[in-house]
RNA sequence: GCGGGUAUAGCUCAAUUGGAUAGAGCAUCGGUCUACGAAACCGAAGGUUCCAGGUUCGAAUCCUGGUACCCGCGCCA
């Protein structure tokens, strides 16, 4: 299936544009050529027309014709009814198309309909997004933040087009680091009752301290003839660290047998880490919660079973004790279970691939996670396909795709810390972000012209806290998502520019024109008389396909570009045209185009996962 | 050492996946408000698309070889 099919919508005159050329090419040269793309772009330079049709080089080449030959037959064989003017051919082959003004108009009224002319997939089976992926027992960080608002973003765009997503956070919540804070903070005597995640934080992290080893600091400092203080030093940091792993290991078994207080204190150390991270994904308006929890301890009766099914089809070998998969093409194996008989991360993402694809019948599961994990993926994917979990039970292809992005940093281009040195958490920068956005809303209010004046305090508390989290998220995802990125909160949160609140602003500026106007009828004529009109019609008729063409690509920033084209145009529009003083039908037309791009505004950037304020 | 990613205007980024004159936003300079919200608009200036070859009607995009920075590389997750 091409690309091209699968964003084309019925109405859209792309797509009749696009079948009438298909059509032509079959008729000169034959069946064979049926499925030639007829390659219609939209036109960058308006002097070419809307649009244009590249086929005509390709096809000349492959049958060893002259190009503007073949375009002039093509000519003859379009047939494009009555939806544009007569085609031109330019340069070495290039067709230019100009629609008529009449046809866009009619298109852009059958787009007028609550689906704004997306069009919905009939494919019933779901699919799975991977996303947050918290652990139990830490904070969350900045490196959280782009799991969740991108893997929420897709998941909306995805159900936008009609299909069942289910998100899955797939909680780091069992195992040995899990262990080995339930060790530690019962040998402290911890009250768990009065336990905050700050002290939970800290007894992860010296958790992990004290069962680091320093197995090759030790071997260096042998090698380098250190002095037999410092070996000494490192011996000792070695056996306290095996000690505290034995401890924690048997903390392990005993969690694993269903001892029941060891439950009861694992089960409030979830509490405690899962009510923040509610927390922040209501700040973030990103439609998660306990339903989407699926972690690792879900699938710990699922472990063996993955072995068990490569090791009885000899999928697998032993390698100094381990348990490896080979891949043909690479040297090394992925290890899916340890000498000392325990399972690793990526068994745990085998057991999920099979729940999701031979449980759940997915047909694409969707891995939003850092970049650095690429090889990873690329191993366990590669597994999987080894294990013929690549398609459902009914024989359906599956696609397993890894959504890497790249890094937050901060102004020194390294990982963002705090200025302390320390890594910063999410709830700190998030706050920042509501703080920043109701600051600047707070400040426009004060203008006695301002539509927000008078308003209360929950109100720009509102306002501002959509316009500070919108900033943050449609920074995040309007680059392509693999670049890093420099956190510059001042950037973000500019109101103009390629900026949420710039595209926030458009909406609410249209809202209030709407509120004035008052009587809107949806079943005017849309006239577009004007050429800021039918330039803003245009660009709305595009949406369907954007949609559409995110869907596959999973590339949120597409969606991002185009609406902030979108509303560059409407400024275009608006400047030019003046909408509550013209006379009655182009009145109504224009309010009709107004109430459209405001509509697909906030649907739009209700698929980035942002609000969209009726004032700001 | 091996593997992956990135490199485009002074800065931050696009480029419909090989199409026509590489586009936006900041910043700079100039022009628009007795107002449909100036949080906006119009215009100017700004380019050896990291370098060198190659493929073809046509390359930022594909191939080969380099350079710089970032990341990953068996019993952690």
């Amino acid at each position: 299936m091409s690309a091209t099919t699968s964003t084309s919508t019925p109405g859209d005159p792309r797509s009749a544009i696009q079948a009438a050329f298909s059509r032509a090419i079959t008729a000169i040269l034959g069946d064979e050529f049926a499925e030639a793309d007829p390659l219609i772009r939209n036109t960058t330079n308006p002097d070419h027309g809307d649009f244009q049709c590249n086929a005509a080089m390709g096809l000349a080449k492959r049958i060893g014709r002259k190009p503007r030959d073949l375009a002039e037959d093509l000519l003859q064989a379009v047939d494009l009814g009555d939806l544009a003017d007569p085609p031109e051919i330019a340069g070495p082959g290039f067709i230019n198309i100009r629609l008529r003004t009449d046809t866009i108009a009619a298109a852009v009224q059958q787009m007028d309909a609550p689906a704004l002319g997306v069009i919905p997939s009939d494919d019933p089976r779901p699919i799975v997004v991977d996303l947050c992926g918290v652990n139990v027992a830490k904070q969350m960080h900045v490196g959280h933040l782009r799991s969740t608002i991108i893997g929420d973003a897709l998941a909306r765009v995805l159900e936008r087009r009609g299909r069942a997503v289910v998100r899955e956070n797939h909680l780091g919540d069992w195992g040995l680091p899990i262990a080995m804070v339930l060790h530690r903070l019962r040998e402290a005597g911890t009250d768990l009752d009065a336990l905050t995640l700050t002290e939970l934080d800290v007894a992860y992290r010296e958790a992990q301290a004290s069962a680091r080893d320093d197995a090759a600091g030790l071997r260096a400092a042998n090698e380098r003839h250190a002095g037999p203080h410092r070996i000494a030093e490192l011996e000792a940091q070695q056996s306290g660290a095996e000690q505290a792993r034995s401890a924690a290991a048997d903390t392990l078994v005993a969690l694993q047998q269903g001892d029941d207080e060891l439950v009861r204190d694992w089960n409030r150390l979830i509490d405690v880490t899962m009510q923040a991270v509610y927390d922040a994904l209501d700040l973030l308006n990103v439609q998660m919660g306990p339903e989407n929890n699926r972690g690792e301890s879900f699938y710990r009766d699922h472990l063996q079973p993955v072995i068990d099914h490569f090791e009885k089809n000899k999928l697998c070998r032993t390698d100094d004790g381990a348990l490896v998969v080979d891949f043909e093409d690479r040297e090394r194996p992925l290890l899916i279970r340890k000498r000392d008989g325990g399972f690793l991360y990526a068994t745990s993402d085998l057991a999920a691939i099979h729940h999701r694809t031979q449980e759940t019948g997915a047909d694409r599961c969707i891995y939003v996670v850092d970049a650095r994990q690429k090889d990873h993926f690329r191993d366990v994917f590669d597994a999987a396909r080894i294990a013929q979990w690549d398609r459902t039970n009914d024989g359906h292809e599956v696609q397993l795709v890894h959504v890497p992005f790249g890094s937050i940093l901060g102004p020194d281009k390294k990982p963002l810390k705090t200025r302390s040195g320390t890594n910063l958490t999410l709830a700190s920068l998030l706050s920042e972000a509501v703080e920043r956005g109701t600051r600047e809303v707070a400040a426009r209010a004060e203008s006695p012209s301002a539509p927000t004046h008078g308003l209360d305090d929950a109100g720009i508390a509102a306002i501002g806290r959509a316009v500070g989290i919108g900033a943050v998220k449609y920074a995040d995802l309007s680059s392509d998502l693999v670049r890093d990125y420099v956190f510059d909160m001042d950037r973000m949160i500019a109101f103009e520019g390629d900026t949420g609140p710039y595209l926030q602003y458009a909406h609410a500026r249209i809202c209030t024109l709407l509120e004035k106007a008052g009587d809107l009828d949806p079943a005017a004529p849309i006239r577009l008389e004007d050429n800021q009109e039918r330039q803003l019609a245009l660009v709305l008729l595009r949406y369907p396909g954007v949609v559409a063409d995110v869907a596959a690509s999973l590339e949120p920033h597409r969606l991002c570009g185009y609406l902030h084209e979108l509303a560059d145009t409407f400024s275009g529009f608006y400047q030019a045209c003046p909408v509550l003083k013209a006379e009655d039908e182009i009145r109504q037309s224009r309010l009709r185009l107004c109430d459209l791009t405001r509509r697909v505004l906030e649907d739009g950037l209700g698929l980035l996962g942002i609000e969209a304020p009726p004032r700001m």
